[in-house]
DNA sequence: AAACTGTCTAGACAAGCATCGAAACAGTCC
DNA sequence: GGACTGTTTCGATGCTTGTCTAGACAGTTT
């Protein structure tokens, strides 16, 4: 996973082996769905959210829902803790940091 | 495209407009090929590069290259200009920006 | 233990995508 | 204009992915 990156790829080239790791994230938020489901976990008051205050938000069914939180969940994007029936997710800042520097401006060079 | 947008979605979360925009940027470079292709434009001195240096660090042909350059350009994340039988290839620093904002910490609110 | 609620995983299917070789296009040189 | 180089687009192919339903799993209540 993203243990070890990345500088501005603006102030030099990805290596293919850091390129397979960052695409890997940033496929994970290249579907609109998936997008959303990061915005609305990563925007939460009290950093989580339960899986079923997300699924009313979308038209797509439980396990779709369920499907797209686990390609996050192994991006590294979200964790999930279950408490009782209920499961909460929370996004991982740090992993986000990451792909947002590396598409960072060179303004940010200093 | 994107023509407006957005504070880092750690504060709001995203419309489905938003989404639906954003992500289109975010799969352009969720392919490893791709976001290697992407940093050696970005990362060129004199901010641009020829398409016939970017084939050479590949083992794929020509057509594919061409292809994943095209996926790159409809994401707004390069442009192109052709000079004689040569074409020349630049990054869109503010398109890579708007990515990079978007998934940026909450510290950088200010 | 059985019945229930909540959630995830498996499998099928249709749509999308990365790759190649062939063909078309763009420009230069003679 | 024809031959050439460089590049892009097209179409076929095999692989990947988003979505659904069915079923399995996790936890709670009776």
């Amino acid at each position: 996973m993203l243990t070890t990156c990345c500088l501005p790829l603006t102030q030099e080239p990805l290596t293919a082996g850091q390129a397979e790791s960052l695409a890997h994230g940033f496929k994970a938020v290249g579907d609109p769905i998936r997008l959303r489901l990061l915005s609305l976990i990563a925007s939460q008051d009290g950093g989580e959210v339960c899986v079923c205050e997300l699924n009313d938000g979308f038209e797509l069914t439980g396990p779709t829902i369920s499907h797209h939180l686990k390609v996050l969940r192994e991006a590294g994007l979200i964790t999930s803790e279950r408490r009782g029936t209920w499961v909460y997710y929370r996004a991982v800042p740090e992993v986000m940091a990451r792909l947002s520097a590396v598409l960072a401006p060179a303004a940010e060079r200093v």
